[in-house]
DNA sequence: CTTCTAACGCATCGATCGTTGCATCAAGGA
DNA sequence: TCCTTGATGCAACGATCGATGCGTTAGAAG
């Protein structure tokens, strides 16, 4: 529902110290990005809280961005399982309420803006490519269900992940579940 | 077309030495924004672009974050000649294009990410403030002229703004003009 | 159990950041 | 013209950042 990979890192394996420190960075910066300011997070504060040396960090992830791009790809990648209720319709409904409801986290918005501001291209993309892949998913299965008058990705993407993204980014709070339902409809007719 | 206020600071003056500081500062950290990375902006770098000493910009924004808010806020405020072609559709196509033009300058787009990333939520809005406030405009002088079926300001950002501001910022590339246009009729119908 | 390699911790260094107290200067008003 | 006030320049200061060389350790291979 959430979309954390924290206690299932599938990186390596589970049990190595890579992992492990990875894991460590990576919740301590969600952290610290959920707790204060975001132009005030730099990698030594990062691997105070991680209980890493800022050695390490500088080491594996380089800059401050793709660290960020990193945890972002992490953050946003699975965790939102593609519902199958029998009719595309349906499935995009129940599909852009999951994702209204993981956009209403602060944490999550957090890390998007903190990407999206560090990383450039690389953290916005970070932020949507595994929603792209899941809108696909449906969008194929319901052409080889044989609906009729499915929509390309691009014009799903606008129409529901357009207003959803723009609402939590620039907006001043985000949508609701139920009005991210409502923009089904706008797009399927 | 393009936004840019610094040869008209109406701040307060345009002779006062204020207003020149503010414009070079704006001007300066637009100018660093577009040309490296961004977790590179720092204050001291802006203020050595602007031929300013750093301690002006410490007093007069305080943190980076208020600073590119600010500068986001004079970017994306006028600039933007509202249309009026006779038709709310035609209004909203011309607009719509007018925007997507804008959104392509890279210039741009690195000015909203670095306000998304340092400045939170206020940063977001400052980037979007005034363009709510022509769509607004257009839509209450479609009112006044009678049209029928009028959207209210909320469906016309989500339908419009929505996936223009989406592609911009987690898209590859932005929306060209002739696709903004095809926003319309989905809103219209 | 031994060995090997990659990753991590540690100490150190220079550079830069952000702050503060004080002097100076530009603009507007009497 | 002179004066008042707010903004800016200047020069310090401590704190922190980011990089580097080297020793140590964890984890996997044999």
């Amino acid at each position: 529902m959430d979309g954390m990979t924290l206690e299932a890192p599938t990186q390596t394996r589970p049990g190595g110290r890579s992992a492990r420190v990875r894991a460590a960075v990576h919740r301590a910066a969600q952290e610290l990005l959920a707790g204060g300011p975001a132009d005030a997070l730099t990698i030594p504060l990062i691997a105070a809280g991680a209980g890493v040396h800022p050695t390490t960090v500088y080491r594996r992830w380089g800059t401050l961005g793709e660290l960020l791009a990193d945890v972002a790809s992490s953050r946003f990648s699975g965790g939102l399982v593609v519902p199958d209720t029998g009719s595309l319709r349906g499935d995009l409904e129940q599909w852009a309420a999951g994702v209204a409801t993981d956009l209403r986290d602060p944490k999550t918005l957090a890390i998007m803006r903190a990407a999206i501001g560090a990383a450039g291209v690389e953290g916005g993309s970070a932020c949507v490519a595994d929603r792209h892949e899941q809108l696909e998913a449906m969008l194929e299965r319901a052409r080889c269900a044989g609906e009729t008058d499915v929509p390309d990705r691009e014009q799903a993407a606008d129409a529901l992940l357009g207003p959803l993204y723009y609402r939590a980014i620039f907006g001043e709070q985000p949508g609701s579940p139920a009005w991210a339902r409502g923009l089904v409809p706008r797009l399927l007719g």
